[in-house]
DNA sequence: TAGTGGTCTAGACCACAGC
DNA sequence: CTGTGGTCTAGACCACTAA
C-alpha cells in the first residue's frame, strides 16, 4: 500500500524475525551487513530499523547493537487508536496469536450523537471489532468514519487489513487525538458479553475524536478495555485559550 | 549537554517560537529557509524538526508546511517519567507556567523497599519533586537513583534541568520501563497537602523502573497524579514467555 | 582494535497542497 | 505552477561497546 523503500526493507527485516533466522535475545545484523544483504542504502536499512524502534519491535544500542525488545521488561504494546503498528503486526512479531474479529460492519443514518459531533455528516461506516491477545477479549472497539470521505470502504476488509492503513491509504490518517477516557460499569450491553468479567466489574471506556488537522475531523471511536489487561501511559490534557 | 548539530538547531528554532517570531497558527519557514538562516544542511534542520514533532511541540504536512501544534484538540504532554521531552520546555512553549519545585534531595541508605528493588546497590539519591502546570499541582514524584552509578548527582540542579537530561548525559538514559498503576485514597503523607483534593479523593499511583537494558536497572520513580489533572494512553501489557 | 549505530553532507527526485 | 516535506544516495567522521 506504501511503496517506499525503507517500507520494503522494514518488510523484508520482519521476515527475517518471523521465520526465526534471529534467535530471541540474539544481535540482528548489523546496518551495513543488511543493507548488502537485502540490496539497500545504509540510511534506508536504518530509517526502517529506527521505525521498527518507534513500532517498540526492536531496540538499539550504539557502539552494540539492534536487539529483539524481548524479555520480561519490554512487553508493551500501545493499544489505542493512534498506535503508530499495525497491532496485528506488532502482536504476532511479539509472539502472541492476534484475532481481531468483526461483530459488525454497516452504514449508519441519522444518529444523534455523531451528528453532534460530526456537524457536516449525517452517513456513517459503523465498524465493530473484537480485539484479542492470546485468545483474551482485551478490547472492544466501535468505530466511525464518515461515508462521505470514505465511500469505497466497504470493499476492504478490516479483520485483516488495519483501519489505520486505510485512512492513510486515503491519506486521512489522525494525527491529532482528542481522548475521554473514565471507568463505567459493565452494562447489559451484549457486547460485553465478550469480556470476560462479571456484571459488577469495571469496564474502561475511551474516546477517541481523530483529526487529520486541527478542523479536520475524520474519525470517532468509543473503545472499551478490560482494565484487567491493559495499562496507561500518562499524559496531561490542556486547552489552549 | 548534548553537542549534536541538530540539537542546536534544535534550541534555535525553540528560540524563534519563544521569542514569538512565528505567531500562533501560522507556518514556520520551510525546511530550506531554515537551513539558510541558520547556517545548517536541510538534513540537519529536517531532524531538529521532526525530533519537535516527536516532542509534540510541532506538526508537519507534506506538501503544506510545518506549523506549531496549538489548537484545542492538540493539547497533550507526556508526562510519564519516560516522557520524551523536558516537561518543562514543553509547557513553555505550549504557553503554560511550568513550575517544579524541589522537595527534597539527598542521600539514603538501607531502604528495604529499595534495596529489594536494587540488590546491587545499598545507598541512593532521592529527588522529591512536586509539579506544577500553571500553579496546579499535578504530580508528586519521589525518584532514586544508585549512588555509585551517579556519584555527581548533587552537583546539579534538577529543578533547571530535567533528570532524564542528566541522564542522557551518563549515557544511562532508560529505554525500558516496567510500570505499574493503581489508583489509592490520599494518605496522611504531608507531600499529600500539595494536592488540592480531599482526603476521599483518589489519587493515582505510578511506579516506573527504568533499565537502560533489560538486566540494567538504572531508576526508580513513584510518581502520584491528581486525577482530576491528568489523561492516559491505553497499552497492553504482556509477559513472553 | 574491530565493529556498531549516530550524525552529517550535498546533492537528487518525488508526491502533494495551495494558489 | 511553485513550494512543501518525504525519500534516497554514497559517501564521511565520530563516540561508543565489547573482545
Amino acid at each position: 500500500m506504501t511503496s517506499f523503500l525503507y517500507t520494503a526493507a522494514k518488510e523484508k527485516i520482519i521476515s527475517l524475525i518471523e521465520s526465526n533466522e534471529i534467535s530471541m535475545d540474539q544481535r540482528l545484523p548489523s546496518e551495513r551487513a543488511l543493507a548488502q544483504k537485502l540490496g539497500f542504502t545504509r540510511m534506508t536499512i536504518k530509517k526502517a530499523l529506527n521505525s521498527l524502534v518507534d513500532d517498540h519491535v526492536l531496540i538499539r544500542h550504539p557502539g552494540d547493537g539492534t536487539y529483539l525488545l524481548h524479555g520480561k521488561h519490554s512487553g508493551r504494546i500501545d493499544a489505542g487508536d493512534d498506535a503508530p503498528w499495525s497491532l496485528t503486526q506488532t502482536i504476532k512479531i511479539k509472539g502472541g496469536v492476534p484475532n481481531s474479529e468483526i461483530k459488525s460492519f454497516k452504514l449508519v443514518y441519522d444518529v444523534p450523537m455523531l451528528t453532534k459531533i460530526f456537524p457536516d455528516f449525517t452517513e456513517f461506516y459503523e465498524l465493530i471489532r473484537i480485539r484479542k491477545f492470546d485468545d483474551i477479549v482485551f478490547s472492544i472497539q466501535k468505530a466511525y468514519i464518515p461515508f462521505r470521505l470514505f465511500e469505497d470502504a466497504h470493499r476492504y476488509d478490516f479483520s485483516k487489513i488495519s483501519l489505520y492503513d486505510y485512512l492513510s491509504y486515503k491519506n486521512m490518517r489522525p494525527a491529532l487525538f482528542h481522548r475521554k477516557i473514565r471507568t463505567c460499569p459493565v452494562t447489559s450491553d451484549s457486547l460485553f458479553k465478550n469480556f470476560n468479567v462479571g456484571p459488577s466489574k469495571l469496564v474502561l471506556s475511551v474516546e477517541y475524536l481523530g483529526y487529520t488537522k486541527p478542523d479536520c475531523l475524520v474519525e470517532y471511536t468509543q473503545s472499551y478495555f478490560d482494565s484487567n489487561q491493559v495499562d496507561f501511559k500518562v499524559e496531561i490534557p490542556y486547552s489552549f485559550k
